[in-house]
Parts: structure tokens; C-alpha cells; sequence
DNA sequence: AGTGATAACTTATCAGTGTTATGTTATCTG
DNA sequence: CAGATAACATAACACTGATAAGTTATCACT
């Protein structure tokens, strides 16, 4: 039972290790392997720990230097992918003056990036994290920042008298959950006779626009208590 | 090294094995054992196969006699507590006349459910399937009993003149979408500042359906053609 | 150039998972 | 009471995430 070389694990390609002050380049490479998996399987399962590390070249504990665990390692891959999105957001809107516009053009843009990345987004925004309450939100920057460039834009929609005045969270959040609900429930049950993506998305931006402006005098329990 | 009772895997209650016809009974009793790991733990993760096993006192592959999989499994468990969610839609709107409030009242008891039992919730809602496409619809009844019903409200607020007359269905999926994505959102991020969830709740079913009321004249692709 | 310190890994292993092929036993039928 | 078979159990496979403990290459310093 001579065989030329030794059995079992066979590494493709065995990385060099690095210098010693060099021990954070094995990081990029491992987001690039996970990424790379991710990219190719469309599935969060094949992104096993023991896959990431083969083909970055370097043995599975090696993956723990750099990352806590799965959860951390898959959430640092799909915080690169989602920089991307801001940048979407912004180039959706760049060029027009009406806010309710760029609202509008943000919002599709939101639910058409998550249809492109169907995978990355249920990681980010339909998993619920193991960690405890603090460090999901540490490894959360995605959603902060989208929250937060979401609540200026409905600032300036309010500025601009298309939205009550008072506190911009909820009606930031509100209008979030319908641009999440859209882009999640097409994911989760692609079965469901859902009409042309992006003309929906459109609809359902506008009705929740059009409802806004009219809710000033309507019964409103979160701004009753302003005028 | 002689102990009384032989060591290893001590399963606590031995399930004696049901009758020649009655092969079905097992059934009964693994789903009541899923259910109950379920609801003790909230975590989809601790209902194992080789848990739900020890729970009903049997042994692990005795499971695989009445479900093709895991997941088959966990959504029975899921179905049969879905089929509690009909019920209270239905109750939360008796003895309403006004349609729209048959809507509001509907829209915020579903997210209550679905808080009340956010794992169960995820587990239907917000986790793909790993099955193909018409298993996962055959797996899936609740979704489609839960539209079927919501259309059925659409389309009387459609004769009583409060939506737009032509397809009931993307209104209604649009309506579906801003109740699942509150609920969805508040599930995965609780960190993020949510109002009074139930207020939130009435405000963004109310700025959908004054949305909607505005709707007839707008520019709305998916009906331009009707008129 | 040689030596010790240590950053950057690897080996080996643990405890668990879903799933399946195969073996066994209790019950029912004739 | 013998044979058929429904209703299970045993054992094992191929994975998974994670960790304790051991190793080796590189660096600073003499």
C-alpha cells in the first residue's frame, strides 16, 4: 500500500506563511476564499470553515486567529459586499432635486440589490445573530449605516413638506420595512404570483409616500401629542 | 468497572412500539416532541434530530419513517401552530363591518403573532427552503391559506370602493409585504429603535391603505392598461 | 553566526449534526 | 404455532464548528 504521496488530506495549495509582523494579510485572503465560495455557491452552507481554510491554502483552526467564529467571519465577507450598496443608493439618487424622488429611486435600488445578492442579504438582514444583544449590533454596521442614510433622506423630506414634521425614526423605520418586506418575502417564497419586480417596488413606494402625506391630521398615536 | 445499568446512551422514557396498524401514532408523538423542544428553547438549532428522538423514546432513524427530513419535520411542527395564526385573524376582525378596519385589525394581530412566536415565525418566513420550488410550495401551506385570505379581505375593500377596482393580488402581496417586513425586521434587528411595536404597527397599515385610497389616478403601471 | 523568544501557524481531537444501510423484534394472519 | 411483515433499533458514514496542545519559521539581539 505504497503510495508516492502521503493520503488523506490532500491541500491543494499549501500558502507560505507569512512574516511576522504580516499575520493580518492571512484575513484578506480568508474573506477572499469565504467570499469566493459564497460568490460561486450562492449558499451560506458551503462556506464551511473547513472549505474557507482549503482554499486559502492554510489549516482550519488558522481561521480562528482572525475571526471568531463563523458568524463573524461570513458577516466581515457580506460587510464588504453591502459597501457596495451605499454606493448604489447614492448613485440612484445623484442628480435629482425632488427628495420624494430620490426616496424613490433609493428604494428600488434597495430592493434590486438584495434580489442581486439574494444569499448575502438573508445573511445580513434575515438571520437573526447568535451573539448577545451588544456585539450583534458591533457586527452590524450595515444596517446603521442604511438606517442612517435612510433617515436623513426623510429629513429632507420633511424639510421639503412632504412628510410631517416630528421625530424621522419611526417614519424611517416604517418606510425600511416596507422596502425589506418586499425584497425578503420575494426570497423566502419565490413561488408566491409576484407581479414585475421593479414596477412593484415602485407601487409600494408610492402608496407608502402618498399615505405619508396625508397622515397629518389622520389619528397618529406617535405625534399626537406635538401640534 | 461493573456498573448496575449498562452506560452510554441512556435514553430516559422507552417508548414501547405501537401496534401493527397503528404505525401513525409515532407520528403524533414526534411532532409533540419537536413542538415541545421548540417552545422550551425557542431555537430551531436545539430541535435536533437525535433530541426529538430521546424526547419521544425512540431511537434517531425511527423519525425518518413519517418525515423525509429535518425540515419536513420542523415544518409540520410549524404548520400545526400556523393553523392557530387563521383562527386569530379571524377573531381579531369579527364583527367588524367596515372593511378597512377588518384590514387594520388583521394586519396588526398578524404581527402580533408573529412576535409572540418569533422563532416559529423565521422558521416559515424568513429561511429558505432547501427543497426545489413545488416541494417547498407543497411544504408550505400556511403562506398560501394566509394570502388566500388576505385576498379575500382586498377584494371587499375593492367592492366596498376603498382600493382601486382590477387584480387583487399585488395589492394584496403589498399589504402582506409591509406586515411581514415589520415583523421580520423587529425579529432580526431588535436593536434598532422601534416604537411601541402595536402603534407602529396600526400607523404603517394606515399609511398603506391611504396610500392605496389616492392610487386611481396616479401612474400606476401595473393597472394602466385596465382604463 | 548563533541563540532564545515568539508570531504564525498545524495536528489531533472533541462533541455534535443529518442521514442511511442493515439488522432485529414484536405483532398479526393463517 | 409457523411465516410474513410492520415497526422499530444498531451501527456507521460523512460531515460540521470549535479548541487544546504541539510545532516551526522568522525575528531581534548578542
Amino acid at each position: 500500500m505504497q503510495i508516492g504521496k502521503p493520503a488523506g488530506d490532500i491541500t491543494v495549495h499549501r500558502r507560505k506563511r507569512a512574516a511576522k509582523g504580516q499575520g493580518t494579510l492571512l484575513r484578506r485572503e480568508i474573506l477572499d476564499a469565504a467570499a469566493g465560495i459564497l460568490a460561486d455557491t450562492g449558499s451560506e452552507d458551503a462556506v464551511s470553515i473547513r472549505a474557507v481554510a482549503e482554499r486559502a491554502g492554510v489549516s482550519t483552526p488558522a481561521i480562528y486567529m482572525h475571526f471568531q467564529d463563523k458568524e463573524s467571519m461570513i458577516m466581515a465577507v457580506c460587510t464588504e459586499v453591502f459597501d457596495d450598496l451605499d454606493r448604489r443608493l447614492q448613485d440612484a439618487s445623484a442628480g435629482l432635486d425632488d427628495p420624494v424622488e430620490v426616496l424613490r429611486q433609493q428604494g428600488i435600488a434597495y430592493v434590486r440589490f438584495a434580489l442581486e445578492r439574494p444569499e448575502h442579504y438573508r445573511i445580513v438582514f434575515m438571520q437573526r445573530s447568535m451573539h448577545s444583544r451588544a456585539t450583534a449590533l458591533a457586527l452590524d454596521p450595515i444596517s446603521t449605516t442604511v438606517f442612517q442614510h435612510l433617515l436623513a433622506t426623510v429629513k429632507s423630506c420633511q424639510d421639503a413638506g412632504i412628510f410631517p414634521e416630528g421625530d424621522s425614526v419611526p417614519i424611517a423605520l416604517g418606510l425600511w420595512s416596507v422596502a425589506h418586506g418586499l425584497a425578503s418575502l420575494i426570497i423566502v417564497k419565490p413561488y408566491m404570483p409576484w407581479p414585475d419586480v421593479e414596477e412593484f417596488a415602485d407601487l409600494m413606494l408610492k402608496m407608502a409616500r402618498l399615505g405619508m402625506s396625508v397622515f397629518d391630521g389622520a389619528s397618529d398615536p406617535s405625534h399626537k401629542s406635538h401640534k
